[in-house]
DNA sequence: CTTCTTTATACGGTTTATTGTATATTATCT
DNA sequence: AGATAATATACAATAAACCGTATAAAGAAG
């Protein structure tokens, strides 16, 4: 299970998708990462760019880790199969 | 092949391993990415908290993408055996 | 519809990343 | 050693993230 992640809007959904999952508000994942709860709304709509640290907390406070994978052409790859 | 990033020493290794191994110096992933070869060389090192779109961008230049994945404990984990 | 909760937006102020440019430092070669 | 290439560092200026705080808007429940 890994979802990869190229732009703000990747990476909000998938913030999001994981914070409902859990059951949880933006102010408690917030509160959790050290950062406003306007921020996370920030992050989960794509609206600023944040820092690198910033997305690595609030990932943090969802139990999620960021891992580097060799980029793959998007769409069907018929050497997959 | 995937690696965890937690922090920025982890990304900047982890840059570094990559730009290497495709023979490229910094400031050819600099134009490449739109940044300053300082910036890269202050990446690699871990030196300074990038915003997230420099890495996506610096990390495309490499041919490389970031994925989430769900945490999980860091050293032996025995529930995998 | 009204109340309560959650999320989105706004604004001024502070902090920090990024830039351009330049140079110092280190590594690599002959 | 000397010359060249690559990387690290410096500094002032600009741009943007982040904050605290507050409020508006949207959702959920009664």
């Amino acid at each position: 299970m890994s979802k990869v992640i190229r732009n703000n809007k990747d990476l909000g959904a998938a913030i999001r998708h994981a914070r409902k999952n859990k059951g949880l508000r933006q102010i408690d994942v917030a509160r959790k990462a050290s950062v406003r709860q306007a921020l996370v709304s920030d992050l989960e709509n794509g609206l600023n760019a944040a820092k690198h640290d910033t997305v690595l907390r609030v990932l943090a406070a969802l139990d999620i880790d960021l891992s580097i994978v060799p980029r793959r052409k998007a769409g069907f790859d018929p050497t997959v199969y």
